[in-house]
RNA sequence: GUGUUCGUAGCUCAGCUGGAUAGAGCAACGGCCUUCUAAGCCGUGGGUCGGGGGUUCGAAUCCCUUCGAGCACGCCA
């Protein structure tokens, strides 16, 4: 289905092509002045010079095109030369019937749908996912979702930390604590337990500890650093005892991420490519593209046209040791092999920024990927606390994930308790939901590449821009659906009766559900899951004003009635998709 | 130092390829519940768009300059 700015221009096209004039002039806006009129066009003024004219003649001649245009009950020319638009109300009616059938409400799928895969979340095993991981995760989904909607196939890959450093530290802590485990007797030849020797918790616990130690203590270190070789190396023992921490860790981030409705098709780390890197380095030896530098094994970089230092792209360490460009070279050498991508998108911090484009133009210039393959790097900010400074908890610790969620839920808690009776159990679903999406849509509503402030405060209040705001929109539509269906009336059969609106309010409403696939399509194109936040507002205060003006339930029009639930129901379905592409769903009630 | 992002109302943010009086929300103040969820709606006050130049009929938006802040700059991931 066309965007309804599309048709509207297409109008405004002929009407100039009609008066003598360029119809590329013809293209149309939102009016910037609701006051006046709904939409606008400006080509009068920018087509002033060409046809050496004042721009209001031009507008004039245009409008005058207009008159018994079937788009336009107003085409008005003003001065300097604007040309002020009001839409018909037919045309408008007709084109929310439209929206309403179709799946996707207007919505069109890509004619080619790319093999895409998104890499984010990036938990490292054996520690705890905190505040870092949290955009990572919520933007990845819905980026993700969104690609999804639109007809791409798209693969969403965790890649996990589970093969450096953090593991060696992991298991010599291990063998301090519990040397006769039968995991560190190289000797050993038997099966190993199938239950792993300690706990998620203990595991939480070890890494800090061993993290902390190592920097004060060499030889612990430096044992450390010996289990990490012993497990990459492929010691028995070692192996067995790092399946048992990936799989605790596993289990313990798939609980948390589904909790946050986030799920990853691929659970794949950087030990999933471990054998492909000593192949992927040589190959890049032998085609001249890697060579020593300072001792340390590099590709460059440089281009032309660069005005800043670009460092090479590390392959080697100068210990022999490969680095996070290693593993995430021969990600991208495995998932070409695996998916065949099309495009391959990365969500980090934005402080990678430079380190990605190593990457990329690594695996570029190495013929890793084909020329037309996409490298997207999504980057975002920081999250602030209210002091403008990296979210910390109130002792300057990072905070884990869990608490996080665990506080906005309490705070919900608090809020629904405030509002209204309910049972336990549904008020702790309600907040579950709720706070899921005060969450997400506090953090959605931002462009991503900002930083911004995170204050639970005003993402869980439910006036202004907010996650409950929307939510509590939503359930007051559903609820009107209820009760119609309550008392004995059937949506189904009144589905497609919206006609044209019969009051301002209603076509606000109309108008704003008309945006919904130019909002999704900015959406997808620009990766931007916030254009979405920034539309359900906009059609969350277009319905509010519309349900404050007009008593549905009450209407004795049974026509006009049908048309209001068809309406309502549209206007439900396009918001349940919309936060459906956020990652986060609404209650019933609340 | 080099590069990069940014600076819009007391606070948090919009502002699409330059266009008519710079928009929301929060906070403040004032209205609206015997009628579909008041977790809502309506209204009022509040801005030299960091400063200074320039391009243009027209600049928050483009260019230059200056001040201020964040971030990144080969062996951490």
């Amino acid at each position: 289905m066309k965007k309804i700015l599309d048709l509207i221009s297409e109008e405004m096209m002929q009407a100039f092509e009609q008066a003598g004039y360029d119809r590329a002039l013809g293209r149309v806006t939102l009016s910037n002045r609701p006051d006046l009129c709904e939409y606008q066009c400006n080509g009068a003024m920018a087509g002033a010079k060409q046809y050496k004219k004042a721009p209001i003649m031009i507008a004039n001649d245009v409008a005058a095109k207009l008159s018994d245009s079937e788009v336009f009950e107003k085409a008005e020319a003003v001065a300097p030369g604007f040309l002020n638009l009001v839409l018909t109300d037919t045309f408008v009616g007709d084109y929310i019937r439209g929206m309403r059938a179709e799946e996707k409400y207007g919505v069109e799928e890509t004619t080619k749908p790319q093999e895409i895969v998104i890499d984010y979340g990036g938990p490292n095993i054996a520690k705890p996912l905190h505040v870092g991981h949290l955009r990572s995760a919520i933007i990845g989904e819905s980026i993700k979702r969104i690609e999804r909607y639109i007809g791409h196939h798209v693969t969403g890959d965790v890649h996990l930390g589970d093969w450096g450093q953090p593991m060696g530290l992991v298991m010599n802590e291990l063998k301090v604590r519990s040397p006769q485990l039968v995991y560190f007797d190289e000797s050993y030849t038997g099966e190993y337990p199938a239950e792993p020797p300690f706990t998620v918790a203990e595991l939480e616990e070890i890494y800090p500890f061993a993290s902390k130690r190592s920097k004060e203590d060499e030889q612990y270190k430096a044992d450390a650093m010996a289990c990490t070789y012993k497990l990459q190396s492929g010691v028995r023992g070692y192996r067995a005892l790092w399946q048992h921490i990936i799989a605790v860790s596993v289990v313990d981030l798939r609980r948390i991420y589904d909790n946050m409705d986030v799920t990853f098709d691929l659970w794949n780390g950087e030990s999933s490519v471990r054998d492909l890197i000593p192949g992927m380095v040589e190959e890049m030896k032998a085609n001249g593209h890697a060579y020593i530098s300072d001792g340390a094994l590099v590709v460059d970089v440089k281009e032309e046209t660069d005005t800043k230092e670009m460092p090479p792209c590390m392959l080697l360490k100068s210990d022999g040791a490969s680095s996070y460009a290693t593993t995430d070279l021969a990600t991208i050498k495995m998932r070409m092999e695996q998916n065949k991508p099309d495009a391959l998108i990365y969500l980090t911090d934005k402080r990678q920024e430079l380190y990605f484009q190593q990457v990329f133009r690594c695996a570029r210039k190495t013929g890793l990927i084909k020329p037309e393959t996409k490298l997207v790097h999504i980057q975002f900010g920081t999250m602030n606390g209210k002091d403008g400074k990296p979210f910390k908890t109130r002792e300057g610790g990072v905070m884990r994930l869990e608490n996080l969620i665990q506080e906005i839920h309490d705070e919900m808690l608090c809020k629904i308790r405030e509002s209204r009776e309910t049972s336990d159990e549904e008020a702790a679903a309600t907040a579950q939901v709720v706070g899921l999406a005060a969450l997400k849509y506090g953090d959605l509503s931002n462009q991503a590449s900002k930083d911004y402030i995170f204050d639970i405060e005003r993402f869980t209040s439910s006036e202004g821009d907010t996650g409950p705001y929307i939510l509590y929109t939503i359930v007051r539509i559903k609820s009107i659906l209820a009760k119609y269906t309550e008392n004995g009336g059937d949506i189904q059969s009144v589905f497609s009766d919206i006609k044209a609106p019969v009051n301002d309010s209603e076509k606000q409403l109309m108008m704003e559900l008309a945006k919904y696939n130019a909002s999704v399509e900015a959406a997808c194109d620009e990766y931007a899951p916030h254009r979405i936040c920034a539309y359900i507002y906009d059609l969350a205060n277009a319905f509010n004003h519309f349900y404050h003006e007009t008593k549905i339930l009450a209407e004795e029009d049974a026509s006009k009635k049908a048309g209001w639930i068809a309406l309502l129901a549209l206007t439900r379905d396009v918001f349940e998709t919309a936060i459906d592409l956020l990652g986060f769903s609404a209650p019933e009630r609340m």
